[in-house]
DNA sequence: AGAACCGCCTGCTTGC
DNA sequence: TGCAAGCAGGCGGTTC
């Protein structure tokens, strides 16, 4: 599933590819993408993100706005032969980019606007007064939070798992009993696995690929996600895995407090 | 108001 | 071997 490293690898790749082109054609295979229809083409100024949501900045003020959610993956393609699970298509002078995404979860939209930006996101302008202000006091227990995209934007069910695990902080504590300290141990671990997921170009545990179809090798550093049974590699405790709001949760119950 | 739950989807795994 | 049930989970909408 893409989360923040995996979404930021793309974003980095069509910065490269994609900026300062024009899109000659765009065609819709799903009608299920409702947010894209009877786009007029442009010319790309530039690509960010935000979270996990990815932004093409259009030269006209308009901007092509992707969540890839579950399975959704964008493929670099010099054919225009749909991919299988293709959804869309962007056509450039000499490549083509395609959503890719067997469970039909992903959205694309069209902004008029530029919309103004939530300083959430741990690897990008994030505000920890905010934050602590906004969340520290919730009732509701870390991990559920750290996942919640109003909260942080661009955690999801694998790296909230990790980060934890390197704050030696149970997922199962409640957000309001979490003191300042272990607020900051939160902080600091999520934006170290978060930048070494990036550098690692995402998890690749089970669909994700890259723009050019590439996995990542970030699955190697997991050290609690998919890792019942196994030994904790902190402390020799046993892995657990739970569930938590439907979800599953991986962690040590012996180092994890 | 805030937290919990449901439904959307389809490929893969598991069990009989 | 074959088929059906179970599972995976981000997020918007609904319910509690």
């Amino acid at each position: 599933m893409p989360e923040l490293p995996e979404v930021e690898t793309l974003n980095r790749q069509l910065q490269k590819k994609i900026s300062g082109r024009a899109i000659s054609a765009t065609e819709v295979y799903d009608d299920k993408l409702t947010g894209i229809k009877n786009f007029q083409a442009g010319k790309v100024a530039g690509v960010e993100r935000q979270g996990k949501t990815i932004c093409i900045r259009l030269e006209d003020g308009r901007s092509i706005v992707i969540h890839l959610r579950m399975t959704g993956r964008l493929l670099w393609q010099e054919s225009a032969e749909r991919p299988r699970h293709s959804r869309w298509r962007a056509g450039f002078d000499k490549g083509n980019i395609f959503l890719v995404d067997p469970r039909r979860f992903a959205t694309i939209r069209i902004e008029r606007t530029k919309t103004e930006k939530i300083k959430n996101d741990l690897m990008a302008d994030f505000d920890e007064k905010l934050f602590l202000a906004k969340q520290a006091n919730r009732k509701i227990n870390l991990k559920t939070l750290l996942m919640d995209q109003k909260a942080l934007a661009g955690i999801g069910n694998i790296y909230a798992c990790e980060i934890l695990h390197r704050s030696g902080i149970s997922p199962l504590r409640q957000a309001a009993s979490l003191s300042i300290r272990e607020w900051k141990m939160i902080f600091d671990s999520a934006k170290r696995i978060l930048k070494k997921g990036i550098e690692n170009r995402g998890t690749s545990i089970s669909d994700w690929r890259d723009l050019y179809g590439l996995q990542g090798e970030n699955q190697k550093e997991l050290k609690v996600y998919g890792q019942q049974g196994k030994y904790c590699s902190t402390c020799g405790g046993t892995i657990n895995r739970i569930k938590q709001g439907g979800r599953s949760t991986f962690y040590c119950h012996t180092c994890q407090k």
